[in-house]
DNA sequence: AAGTATGTAAAACGAACGTTTTACATTGCA
DNA sequence: TGCAATGTAAAACGTTCGTTTTACATACTT
């Protein structure tokens, strides 16, 4: 398998499960199976690899959120997390660790919330027949909240989430 | 001044500033004032100190959300990001960068997020004249929610957040 | 006036950090 | 056949980590 692929694979996991600063590179090298050396070669530096998670973590997150309805938006969601886990939002957990004094890594980040506000607001206007800034900023909140509160509240939080979101929309349409 | 008043308020400023593991203990005493020998004297150890300052904002943070209305839930929110700023909710960036694994820290988010739950049905209750769990958690994903989008939306996800809470407020009491 | 707290300054502790280096094995292309 | 390229294993780099210790000063307490 491709080196590089299983070092980002395992890198998100280690990240995610037990936070960025508190994994050490030797976990890493463990965990992908490589030589520190290789590591390096590949990543570059540890700050690099977080930046090549993120941006990699991007890529799949958007695709799971392809969609054309809130409600879809929200169903995406349940399932990411069904299979992901609840830990809070990579993304802004990496700036929270490094202060933002880390360009790479403030970079990656704005870049996917920028992305993920876009993305938002796409799906508003598919679903609504129309632009709507006002209840795209309440539909990404309302994402926001889901991720971060299904840390301690599980399902529950998603599906008063989803029923919000529902009641919004609908509301809007009207 | 106290000493155990000047540590933590430091500490809480540098753990919210530049993350929990990123910040090390000489920094703590330069900020505090105090030497390593006093601030272990006092603190006991890092995780300690880390505890000792969720439980300290615990406090101030249930005083700032002790309303009556679910409005005015949203606008203790907004006083309180315009003079703390925005980074994320405290408690889960202590539980992420710790990956759950300090006891005395996880009982300290645990606890935290128990109470605010509490506190959010009490207010739900007060404003709409009954208890409603659906709807509590609804304003608790939103809360939750502009905490976390105010971080790269600012004012406008505290916005956001009030009018959503609003549009379901009134749709329950009627 | 003596003794007990309580503080500082600064060195030292071993361990762990991110990163580089040395030495060697394997592979694939000229 | 030989030379890059690419990998591993393992030691070493200097730094920084959280924590403890040593030595000393400044107060209260009785």
């Amino acid at each position: 398998m491709d080196i590089t692929i299983k070092l980002i694979t395992a890198a998100e996991q280690l990240f995610d499960g037990h936070g960025y600063m508190a994994t050490g590179m030797d976990r890493l090298t463990e965990a992908a199976g490589i030589s520190s050396r290789t590591l390096y070669k590949h990543a570059g530096s540890k700050s690099a690899l977080m930046a090549a998670v993120l941006t990699e973590r991007d890529r799949r997150f958007m695709r799971q959120i392809d969609v054309l309805s809130v409600d879809a938006l929200f169903a995406a969601l349940e399932d990411w997390i069904r299979i992901e886990g609840a830990r809070g939002c990579l993304f802004l957990r990496a700036r929270a660790e490094t202060g933002g004094e880390t360009p790479e890594i403030a970079e990656a980040v704005s870049a996917h919330k920028s992305a993920f506000r876009d993305r938002i607001s796409d799906i508003v206007a598919a679903d609504i027949g129309d632009a709507d800034p006002d209840l795209s900023e309440q539909i990404l909140v309302l994402f926001e909240g889901a991720t971060h509160a299904a840390v301690y509240r599980d399902g529950a939080a998603i599906e008063a989430a989803r029923a919000a979101a529902s009641v919004l929309v609908e509301k809007t349409r009207s």
